[in-house]
DNA sequence: CCGTATCCTTCCTGATACTG
DNA sequence: CAGTATCAGGAAGGATACGG
């Protein structure tokens, strides 16, 4: 099935672990240091409860982030980043300065919301 | 509908114009220099002609992608990144050096193949 | 060569309701 | 508070066939 000289290009291995939108965004927010889940899912505009537990799961599975229960009544759960979540900083940077430099264009480009 | 202090993150703002992975690979590939549709085919692994062609319409509508068209037989038809496109490179290029690292890693992480 | 037109499937996501 | 369970709608994307 695999191409004998298929190198996969850097940039798609990123993307893998990026994954989708929300992901981008959690760990963005992560960056601020350690969240309890009601607090990202207030911070990250739009995102449903359930695509916010999804994505942090898979996100621990992939060992981007650390997730913290406290046995406690209420439950308190707190994310954080991994250290390899912690080595993305730097794209999430890239990004942050584009978005903030972009809004400073005399004519806005034409933005869909999905991605 | 809009909630009163509602400030759009930059990598919000970021994420709505790369939009998806395909979009990402598109510009990363036409960072080296114009290519025609036949070879971003050929060089983005697995994309469909049918996707190819509606994000390079959308991209082009959005700003971030130039077309040339050759009056010619058979066609020719030239993509080139905008200069908008070319203000994406910078996170382009932290992504590649993000991914060259990572398969460095002593122990890679389970890569889902979606985006 | 560079597309467009259809069809079809899969995944994502939001909405809603319920629980330890 | 921090989830889990379930359902349904839509949109993205692939496969295929055909056209200028």
């Amino acid at each position: 099935m695999m191409k004998k000289n298929y190198i996969p290009c850097p940039v798609e291995t990123t993307l893998q672990l990026l994954e989708n939108r929300w992901r981008v965004l959690i760990i963005y927010d992560l960056i601020g240091g350690k969240k309890r889940f009601g607090e990202l899912k207030r911070n990250i505009s739009g995102i449903s409860q359930r695509s916010l537990t999804l994505n942090l799961r898979s996100m621990e599975e992939r060992g981007l982030i650390e997730r913290k229960v406290y046995a406690e009544i209420p439950p308190k759960v707190e994310y954080t980043l991994s250290s390899i979540g912690r080595s993305l900083i730097p794209i999430l940077k890239s990004m942050e300065r584009w978005g903030t430099d972009y809004k400073k264009l005399p004519m806005p480009l034409p933005a869909k919301h999905s991605l």
